[in-house]
DNA sequence: GCCGTTTTCGGCCCGACTGTTTTCAGTCG
């Protein structure tokens, strides 16, 4: 995110939290929130924006109205929003991290705070444990001990989980309700199903002969450590001390409108739902409505129908124009995972995987792949063992006599080439030359380094195909190192380099808003697990998660291309730059 | 505070669950 969106962002989330807790009108509170979520996606800086195109390009933002644009610009101009000063000054700051407890909200907090003098979570853990909170009107003794079990479940994690933790668990639990418990139809929903890079709540929808039965055989299920809820069509209980799992159970009929309702997002539904008031229609996860009279509900399908417009991959529905696509008939034609040809990014135990290259051969095969590119590091990675040349060569050849013997799948002799700090490759090009497939990547800088020079400077190698991990996030801990992705997609679109969505769950870099930043200039992309063990080549469907939630279509992706096809791009790349 | 092919004012998604209630408020998604 741009370092002034971030920081305008933070400071209305604060003014939003701060005016919830004084009891603001809620839709007000609602528009700040909506705000935030609109400048965390925005590819561009507001500065950049208000540079080119003065005030009225702040307003065209959508959900930023003449308050909150003024409010944008005073930042810009003073550092500071004056707004967001005088609110703040009114409500205790230790009471705005008291609203991430679940179970306590911030009509409860403002109770706390002007009867019982609460301002930070030390006074309100005194007022559990000595009895005041309990004795406030409309709490009790089962409220105050849902709010302790809330700040415990809080301390202890607190994070979203990351979309390729979240996967085997909600697996395995729709494996066991399949066996254990009558259910007719199951489908994760919520932001999981839309393959979000990190999740909140897990949601799970079913339909069922025995709803109640269903239910509770889900909040009984090993792993479970806690009951939430446990209700007629709602469970809800906590996994592993950590994972907080809802089951909503359903009738047929309404089976395709709970989907769409819990698939989401929230903005999402909320545009819809103004589409459906225009046309004198209700949506509710039981149905489309006129009057009393459902008209759909069944699938999705049927619910995006009767709004005229095409059903959305769930993929895209975060309100990022999509819904404006479906009903001009201009929906993308998304990438699936069963058109990816192969893995453009793995590491074998030359360097510092853990598995042979038949052992990589064979877990291609049973993906069904025509090719993987084994990717280790070169010399200068010493940290992970990379390889030097004499070593690169007997790989080479072990690649090479294995391919003889491989029947449905090829091998590619590649490597994950680190770029040096002057720009230059760790492998000279006569070396790179032998190679089918070079990626490069960054893996060591200087703090404050600007490294945008030195991948471009990279690109000038004819022999490299793909930039790897562009921006060197890490999906839990470290930030994207400082580049600028527009001068390198730029460069990447004239050079005819591939930039890599890396597919590994602690990475997926590049990530959805990045792929809608950099995908207008006319980049290619490619697709890798960056797997350091054959069995974690399953990754790929995440960085397939990532493509489709930046609109990616299958031509947009190299990895889709058969293999003579592929060998013919990669030769492209080299010929091109060599004729520059 | 935002927004507008019925609106520049009056809406803003709305229902489930729980606990505290004696008909409902708070929280959540």
């Amino acid at each position: 995110m741009k370092r002034n969106n971030a920081q305008i962002a933070r400071l209305l989330n604060e003014l939003a939290d701060a005016l919830e807790i004084l009891g603001e009108n809620p839709f007000r509170v609602n528009a700040y929130r909506k705000a935030v979520r609109v400048l965390q996606d925005l590819p561009e800086d507001v500065s950049d924006l208000l540079a080119r195109e003065g005030e009225k390009g702040i307003l065209e933002i959508p959900g930023v109205g003449s308050g909150i644009a003024k409010k944008i610009v005073e930042y810009l101009q003073t550092g500071r929003i004056r707004k967001h000063d005088e609110v703040m000054a009114r409500v205790p700051s230790g009471l705005l991290p008291l609203l991430n407890i679940q179970g306590l909200g911030p009509r409860t907090i403002h109770l706390a705070w002007k009867e019982l003098g609460v301002t930070g979570l030390e006074d309100l853990k005194r007022v559990i444990e000595n009895g005041e909170l309990a004795r406030l009107p409309g709490l009790g003794p089962k409220k105050v001990a849902n709010i302790l079990k809330g700040i415990e479940s809080l301390e202890r994690t607190g994070k979203r989980i990351p979309i390729g933790e979240a996967i085997p668990l909600v697996e395995s639990i729709l494996e066991a309700l399949r066996q254990e418990a009558p259910v007719d139809q199951l489908s994760p929903a919520g932001s999981f199903r839309r393959m979000k890079e990190t999740v909140g709540d897990l949601d799970i929808l079913a339909t069922s002969s025995d709803p109640a039965r269903l239910i509770q055989t889900f909040v009984h299920l090993p792993g479970v450590t806690r009951i939430l809820a446990a209700g007629e069509t709602k469970g809800s209980a906590i996994f592993e001390d950590r994972y907080q799992v809802d089951l909503r159970v359903v009738d047929n009929s309404s089976y395709g409108a709970a989907l769409q309702y819990f698939t989401g997002s929230r903005d999402h539904n909320v545009h819809l739902r103004g589409i459906a008031r225009e046309r004198g229609l209700k949506i509710s996860e039981y149905g489309v409505f006129r009057g009393e009279q459902r008209v759909a509900g069944e699938t999705e399908e049927s619910v995006y129908s009767a709004l005229d417009m095409l059903w959305i991959p769930p993929e895209l529905r975060e309100d990022r124009g999509e819904i404006e696509a479906a009903q001009e008939g201009r929906l993308p034609s998304l990438l699936e995972l069963s058109q990816i040809k192969g893995d453009l990014h793995v590491h074998s135990r030359y360097s510092d995987g853990h598995s042979t290259l038949e052992e990589i051969a064979e877990e291609a095969r049973r993906l069904g792949y025509a090719y993987v590119a084994v990717c280790d590091h070169s010399r200068t990675a010493r940290y992970a063992r990379g390889l030097e040349i004499d070593r690169l060569k007997k790989k080479l050849e072990e690649i090479r006599a294995l391919n003889e013997r491989l029947e449905d799948v090829t091998l590619l002799a590649g490597a994950e080439v680190d770029i040096l700090p002057d720009g230059s490759l760790d492998y000279p090009d006569e070396i790179l030359a032998e190679l089918d497939y070079v990626v490069a990547s960054i893996h060591q800088w200087r703090k404050k380094e600007d490294l945008t020079e030195r991948i471009l400077r990279a690109m000038d190698n004819p022999y490299i195909h793909a930039i790897a991990h562009p921006t060197g996030r890490l999906l839990t801990g470290r930030d994207p190192y400082p580049v600028d992705l527009d001068a390198v997609a730029e460069k990447a679109a004239q050079t005819g380099v591939w930039l890599e969505i890396n597919a590994h769950a602690e990475r997926l870099d590049l990530n959805d808003p990045h792929i809608l930043q950099v995908r207008r200039r006319g980049v290619r992309f490619v697709l890798g697990t960056d797997a350091h063990h054959a069995q974690q080549m399953w990754m790929m469907r995440l960085g397939v998660g990532m493509a489709r939630r930046g609109w990616l279509s299958p031509e947009e992706v190299i990895n889709t291309c058969p293999l003579p096809e592929l060998r013919q791009r990669l030769q492209e790349r080299r010929k091109r730059r060599s004729s520059v």
